[in-house]
DNA sequence: AAAAATTGGTTGCATATGCAACAGATATTT
DNA sequence: AAATATCTGTTGCATATGCAACCAATTTTT
């Protein structure tokens, strides 16, 4: 989902012209917001990438999350009274973003342009769809077993790609950063599954064997 | 944040003239939605309590929350193309519910009233904090070790209420729950915690003793 | 206040899993 | 293709933690 879907560029233009957004280009490396900064906007990638991440109350700097150009953050702080976003945002590299003033998002505009509800209904768009992600993620993180976990990956992705075999879009690393499990126990788990005919696979590639409750 | 916060009762009759929502009643116990329909509402409690679960692929039956008076729920399925929610909605004791539908919510209502505005702005606030508390539950989900989670959630609930000593608004069993850990497993590693001399509690009153990095 | 139910703490036990170190496989660079 | 870097699997080990069973403390009901 594209904040902008749905409007053409000669839309945009029209739209521009009434939100007056912030265009700003970063070099790779620079940073976007840090920590004690107030996010006001509904930020979006034109192009380059961004990372996102938060100190932990141990101190950790922990990345949260990388985005690239197409995406758009600042949304979660809309209309919240939150004064510092604990977020500090970096440019991974040259980087262009337009920051649209939420304010004026959401008051009528006086040129009464109707893409602007197009706007705003894409954010809560992007917005719908971020809580149902997240929901998602707890549900699987709050398994008490690794293998709970892997097996709610795999049915996740195999219902998303509604195919018997299935493509897992990540590398072990990176799944297992997603499951919170560290990768070497995940490749133990993974095996252990093969053996007992649970699940197969190779490489990237995945079958569920045997279904829900193991049988 | 309550859905009609900021607009009165007399400005509510408005509104509703305008929305036209479903109003309805049920009696503890009786399914408000189940797994297998569209979710078109934003629906607001204005009695009762209900529950939601979901069913794992496992099969297993899963408690997703429990939302009383003055809560929101459907919000999260705004503007998204999922035909199911998934989710299967139970009154916990005599409810009544607002419905209100979506499209209409978002359309510029034919009298123009001003209040429109502002409850679709109330909207994006609910969806705004809830994206945050969830990401807030992630972090602390994806915590490796227990004592980490533990630490989380005290040090969340510390800056909560900005004081030295504060009060877990949990029972231990939903403490647990929270951080998704066992009860005894919680209760055991509070205990060690003490010992060591970390923290401090009596029963839900804590203190951290010991800041980041457990120094 | 006696009885019953709920809640929290303790502990033994088996297992799951993080961590570290290494090895083989695969991909990338030279 | 040789060399290097990256990714994945394997394994030993120590520890963390789920689970079950039990007891003590507290709260609720009778």
């Amino acid at each position: 989902m594209n904040l902008f879907d749905g409007i053409s560029e000669n839309e945009l233009n029209k739209l521009f012209a009434c939100l007056s957004p912030l265009r700003k280009s970063y070099y790779s490396g620079e940073k976007i917001f840090n920590t004690y900064e107030k996010i006001n906007y509904v930020a979006y990638i034109e192009s380059g990438s961004i990372q996102l991440s938060k100190d932990d109350y141990e101190g950790n700097k922990v990345t949260v999350v990388k985005l690239s150009a197409g995406d758009t953050f600042g949304e979660a702080f809309i209309f919240t009274d939150i004064e510092q976003s604990g977020l500090s945002i970096v440019a991974l590299e040259d980087s262009r973003i337009i920051f649209l003033d939420y304010v004026r998002l959401f008051s009528s505009c006086s040129n009464m342009c109707v893409f602007h509800k197009r706007l705003t209904e894409n954010i809560v768009k992007i917005m719908s769809s971020r809580i149902l992600f997240l929901q998602t993620r707890i549900e699987l993180l709050a398994k008490k077993t690794l293998r709970e976990r892997v097996l709610y990956l795999l049915n996740e992705q195999k219902n998303l790609q509604n195919k018997e075999i299935f493509e897992i879009p990540f590398s072990r690393e990176q799944m297992a950063e997603y499951i919170g499990a560290d990768r070497s126990a995940l490749s133990r788990e993974l095996s252990k599954m093969k053996t007992e005919g649970l699940i197969d696979y190779h490489k990237n590639a995945f079958k569920i064997l045997l279904g829900g409750k193991y049988e």
